[in-house]
DNA sequence: TCCTTATGTCGTAAACTTGCGACATACTAT
DNA sequence: ATAGTATGTCGCAAGTTTACGACATAAGGA
């Protein structure tokens, strides 16, 4: 791309800025973001509950036409949050317990590590 | 509302359907909404390492406009996360760590219950 | 072969998100 | 009072998300 596009970019950004953030930042709010709609939250718990399940399964069990859930199911298998082969005429979701056990870890870093800083306080300058 | 505005609204129904999911399902996924954004997150951050800050100082390290930064603020406040409080011409900014615990624990209990459940392997019936 | 069934893709409408400049408000100090 | 500084609000532009119907494709059976 030019020297122009790169100026027409900025101008007009209006997605979010990734540059300047850390790794770890944007991989915690990628993968936030997956999990920030209620009905990719009932899916993994749908496929925990399961085990194995297909995607016309899946639509049959939620408020929400075929199309969109199979829309939820492509956001999260690119985040290989779930994996998805085709078996013959169906096919099988299946949740990447490994990735999921390693994200488990990344939020709780950061939840430990917010929680765990003193809150403001009485004792605090702003005393809030 | 009237009858007609909910057939309108259903008809155009863009937005995410919260109705038929569990009150634990939209609560989980409100608050990964909140965490959905690396600007959020280092905010979060911030404010765990520095116990208090004020707006100003907040946008000044990060690569947002202090307009961009005070709407995430914003969102992050409407949820609880974090208070703020006016303190003459500055304001305080804090974590509310009581309810940060919380979410932490509701965020463990839903990956448990995700990566207890065995995968897909050969020994099931998909194979996959 | 052709029909049924099941999954995948496309296009579209409406709402939401992100980012920012410009303006408004409020407190402090001179 | 008035200037200066710091936070809050509004409105716009462009991109993304959500939802769904309609169509496409592929496997399996009558």
């Amino acid at each position: 791309m030019s020297y122009i596009y790169d100026i027409v970019t900025d101008l007009f950004m209006t997605t979010a800025k990734t540059t300047a953030f850390t790794t770890e930042q944007q991989q915690l709010a990628r993968v936030a973001k997956a999990l920030a709609h209620p009905a990719r939250v009932a899916i993994i718990q749908l496929l925990a509950s399961k085990q194995t399940c297909i995607s016309g399964d899946i639509a049959a069990e939620l408020p929400l036409s075929r199309t969109t859930v199979f829309q939820h199911l492509q956001e999260l298998k690119a985040l290989d949050l779930i994996r998805g082969e085709i078996d013959g005429l169906t096919v099988c979701y299946c949740l990447n317990t490994e990735l999921l056990r390693q994200v488990h870890q990344q939020f709780t870093a950061f939840f430990i590590e917010a929680t765990t800083s003193a809150a403001c306080g009485p004792a605090d300058a702003c005393g809030c």
